[in-house]
RNA sequence: CGGGGUGUAGUAUACCGGUAGUACGCACGAUUCGGGUUCGUGUAGACCGGGUUCGAUUCCCGGCACCCCGACCA
């Protein structure tokens, strides 16, 4: 799209009240807008991160059996009482209101409950079972502090997905994919190599659950990572006794670190209060046995920024960039160069290539300062000397690597 | 929820118990045009309520909002 038109400008200051640097960097290059203490709207920028991000998680999803459905945010006590997490005592982060009509209604924080009471309807048969229903809903969670901008929010989007198995066995052999999805992920969004999967403290059902934390200076969460198995544990199960049992040796390395995502057994902890339950073939009634798989995009989106940017702006991984390319014409006035960029512009979207386009009239420093700010992954630059050779100069954010494509070679160029 | 801090144009800041200043932004004009050019003109502001005072943006009290540390995080 033009720049010209774009939703929002980039700004030279943060807000004072913004320290964290994925909120400073995020709100200066105009991605998000903060509404209240953890609360931001995605603005146009913002929200094309977010939804590249939802769909390699999507795909993601797809790739081992998910199917993707929506759950409404308000819910019904009656399915929370069952469980026991209708009360406040239970669970502290409710937002709860009356209806008019009478009666309560919560905003949900998460969605085993409403689920597991649908699930119901949908499951009778061992033949029904595995299922992998999952969503991208908004949670809320009235949070005593929000904190470190997207990091810590009351409102939030959430991939959630829950796996529905016959047995312990089935169950476990999903929670292994969906932790190599999970991985597959990371390294879509740039997170890779410094991801990992980390041992928490599980349930009933589990000695352990497991975190993805990404080390990160503006981490919440302590772990100990060993390098030789590129695995860690978590600070709150960081015991002899743990390491020992998952024969992890001695060689750790403390650091700071995001939890991105986490995967949990919760076995038939929502199942039987609820009455989920399946005929197994031999005709008796059996408690489905569950996992729940949780990653918050925006959470996600705040780590790649605080992870990947440098002291000129943000770095986007191409698969999350808001734009594949951003063409930035140097006029000078030249009516020249100007009709050749919005011919090039022209010719990078008839190739469906994701293009912001810097047609504004403001001075060359401004455009690659905002460039370099908005962190899209590859800059052509349209100028006098670039016309005049026939092409464009192509630069690479990360790493600030120029080169001169001719005109003919841009469109392969950037579909490499 | 305990502790600490901050509220001044759209943003970042300054001074002051007595006419609220600067920079960026924005508007207009000129200048310039590959690293936030230069100059002129203009625009726009004291979180809310109460108290003290001749007079409060400034001092005091209360509220609200926001930030940080800690706790919490099925």
């Amino acid at each position: 799209m033009r720049q010209s038109q774009l939703f929002t400008k980039t700004r030279k200051s943060a807000p004072k009240d913004e320290v964290a640097k994925n909120a400073q960097l995020l709100i200066r290059g105009g991605f998000i807008h903060k509404e209240m203490a953890g609360v931001y709207d995605f603005l146009p920028l913002g929200y094309r991160v977010l939804e590249n991000i939802v769909r390699v998680i999507r795909e993601e999803m797809n790739a081992i059996g998910g199917v993707e459905l929506n759950l409404s945010a308000l819910q019904n006590p009656d399915a929370w009482q069952k469980t026991g997490r209708w009360d406040e005592k239970a669970v502290d982060s409710w937002f709860k209101t009356n209806l008019r009509a009478g009666g309560e209604v919560g905003l949900g924080f998460t969605h085993e409950e409403p689920l597991t009471a649908l699930m119901c309807e949908q499951i009778s048969s061992y033949k029904d079972l595995p299922s992998y229903p999952y969503q991208f809903q908004t949670k809320f969670r009235n949070e005593e502090r929000a904190k470190s901008g997207l990091m810590r929010t009351r409102e939030f989007l959430m991939k959630d997905l829950y796996s529905f198995s016959k047995e312990e066995t089935e169950h476990a052999a999903f929670y292994e994919k969906a932790s190599e999805a999970y991985m597959k992920i990371w390294k879509r969004v740039g997170l890779g190599d410094k991801t990992f999967k980390t041992f928490a403290s599980g349930g009933s059902f589990s000695k352990f659950s497991h975190e993805f934390q990404t080390v990160c200076d503006a981490g919440e969460d302590t772990i100990y990572i060993n390098q030789e198995h590129k695995i860690a544990i978590n600070k709150e199960v960081f015991t002899d006794e743990v390491k020992k049992e998952l024969g992890l040796g001695n060689d750790f390395t403390e650091a700071k670190a995001v939890e991105v995502g986490n995967i949990f057994t919760l076995g038939t902890r929502f199942s039987e209060p609820l009455g989920l339950t399946y005929k197994d073939d031999d005709g008796k009634d059996k408690s489905v046995f569950m996992g729940s798989y949780g990653i918050g995009p925006a959470r996600v989106m705040a780590t790649i920024v605080e992870v990947l940017s440098d002291n000129k702006g943000i770095v986007w991984p191409k698969e999350v960039a808001p734009f594949a390319a951003h063409l930035v014409a140097i006029t000078g006035g030249n009516q020249d160069v100007a009709a050749e960029a919005d011919r090039m512009y022209e010719l990078l979207r008839e190739h469906g290539i994701e293009v912001l386009y810097d047609d504004r009239d403001v001075r060359a420093g401004e455009k690659f300062a905002d460039a370099e700010l908005i962190g899209i992954p590859t800059r052509l630059v349209i100028s006098e000397k670039t016309l005049s050779q026939g092409g464009l100069e192509v630069s690479e954010r990360s790493s600030g690597n120029a080169t001169f494509v001719s005109d003919s070679g841009i469109v392969e160029h950037l579909k490499n």
